[in-house]
Parts: structure tokens; C-alpha cells; sequence
DNA sequence: CTTCATGCAAAACATTTGCAGCTGG
DNA sequence: CCAGCTGCAAATGTTTTGCATGAAG
């Protein structure tokens, strides 16, 4: 869980530690999955597999999505990317954030946003005290219309 | 979104609550179409689709599971049962509280329960506030292990 | 060199759909 | 009666897998 003073997701360097984990634990650096972790590490529009596939192959257009697939996966066990399954199957990933924070998802244009919010792990530890659970992480989404959907609808 | 003061799932009044609605539509009621109805609206485990289709086939054996997910679907629109989806792709339902509450899920057993948990309808307005949008419904989940699993990988 | 990763195509799943026949109201 | 529902099987869409080939270290 990611504490207030951690910022290893700020700046530039997402990229950096997910180079870092891949090679500490003896996976190879093959430029398909450069590629990857690329988009990955620098995109905070919680992309679709779809996206992730797409942006990959305009800078390294063989790589396939059998490839985007199993990488997303390699990064899911490092914890270096967080999953966002929907009831529709559908799933997005954030590498730029991959700790648990709270989304506002748009149901008009399917945007998702990181709001402002103060920290939630006491909310964490209420859990535990009060469930007897172990608590290794949350999930907190807000459902509604942006701002640009409100106008749309009118 | 439930208020406080919204009671019509406590006690057991959730299948005349479904009924009326299915009515109120002028869908027709099929012993099909009971027997899930039944299920749902009394089962406070969360099941899956394959789960009440096992329990429906030994209130009505005939029953298909393509018209459980019909069922289902229908349900959903009347927002009379509520669909927890996660990102390994299965789907968890919950007729007995339809409406957004925080949930516990084991990851180790995969049990799902009900905390205790002051309303977040305040969260909501604060969400609303701050972003701009128009918040609809939420979802809040902890993830962990509960204390049977604990003591098993002891 | 040796092992691991890639790419393709097939497999695996859960869910949805088309349609002929059935049935609740 | 007859519109809407059911069951079957086929279609769908996404993610996973098996395996021969290729390349990282």
C-alpha cells in the first residue's frame, strides 16, 4: 500500500522502476515489451488492452497482442500495473498509478479520472479491526457524467 | 441510491419487492423466471451465474441457463439485483441488497461479506463537488483474507 | 549457446443471440 | 389468442495456451 510520502509514481521515472523490477527479477528486455512498459508507464488515461495494443505497434509495429497480453500480465505480478476489470469485461490498466486509489468513471464517454481525496488506509484498518480480515487492498469507483456529458444530455 | 431510511431489503420482502416490479412492468412472471427471482432475493453470498443456476435447476430442473442470464439482465435493468464484476472476468450478484454498499472479498476462499461501514453518500456529494460530475452510484471493496484463510497458510 | 520470449492460430470461457415452439395472462 | 418467454445451439468477444521459431543475455 502506498504510503503519502511515496512518490516513486511522480516524475518521470514509472518507466525506470518497471525497467528496475523487470531486470532484478531476470526477465528479458525484449523491445516489444519495451514498448510496452512505455506506453504503460506514461499514460494515465487508463488504457484498454485494445489502446495498450495500438499504441505499442506505432512504435513497434510486429509486436502482437498475445505479446501485449502476457506482458500486461508479467507487470500485474510485479504490481507494476493495476487492473480495473467493469461487470461489462471490460478492463483498464493504470501503470502511472499502480496502487489503489480511487477512479470517477464516466458512464457517457467512459472517461476515468483520479480525483483529489484524502488518504483511505484508515478506512483500511477500520476494515481489519472491525472484520477480523487481513486487508491487502481496496477498490474505490465513483460511477456518474462529466462535466461534458451533463452538456450533451441537455 | 438508498437512503438511511430505506429499509425495503431488511426483513423478507425482497421477493414481493421484485415481483411487484416485474409486474409494474408487465413482464410475465414464468416459474422460470420465479425460481431465480427466488434465489436471488433471498441469497446474501454474493453467488455467481453458475451458482444460481445450480440452485434454480433444484427448485425448477428445466430451467436453462441462458434464461438465468436473461433473468438476470432483467433484474439489473429494474436495478433489483446489483452485479459485482471483477477483473479476472467473473461476476458476483447480490439481489438481497441491490443497492451500492462496501463489500469484504476473501481472496483466498473468495467469500464475499457485508461490513459495518458508516454511509459514503457524503463521499459521493464530496466526489460531486470537487470534480464536477453528476455521481450516480459508487462501489467500495476490500480485498484480504478472512480469518479461516489466515489460519490456514499458517 | 541456452533459455526464455514471440507470434500465430487454436482453444477456452463466459455471455449473448437467433429462432422455432410453447405458454402466461 | 398472441406477444413475450423458453431452450437449444450457434455466434460472439475477450483472454489464454501450445508450439515452432527467434533473439536476449
Amino acid at each position: 500500500m502506498a504510503r503519502s510520502t511515496d512518490t516513486s509514481w511522480e516524475s518521470g521515472n514509472r518507466l525506470e522502476t518497471m525497467l528496475f523490477r523487470v531486470k532484478e527479477k531476470n526477465f528479458r528486455l525484449t523491445p516489444q515489451r519495451l514498448a510496452v512498459l512505455k506506453i504503460l508507464s506514461r499514460d494515465g488515461t487508463h488504457p484498454s488492452v485494445a489502446q495498450v495494443y495500438e499504441r505499442v505497434r506505432a512504435d513497434f509495429p510486429t509486436t502482437s497482442l498475445a505479446t501485449v497480453y502476457k506482458t500486461i500480465i508479467l507487470l500485474k505480478e510485479l504490481h507494476e500495473v493495476l487492473e480495473l476489470g467493469f461487470p461489462d469485461g471490460s478492463n483498464r490498466y493504470d501503470g502511472y498509478k499502480p496502487f489503489p486509489h480511487p477512479h470517477i468513471v464516466c458512464i457517457g464517454c467512459k472517461k476515468i479520472v483520479d480525483p483529489e481525496l484524502a488518504s483511505l488506509s484508515d478506512l483500511n484498518q477500520e476494515m481489519g479491526r472491525k472484520t477480523g480480515f487481513q486487508i491487502l487492498h481496496h477498490r474505490l469507483d465513483f460511477f456518474g457524467l462529466c462535466p461534458e456529458c451533463q452538456k450533451k444530455n441537455k
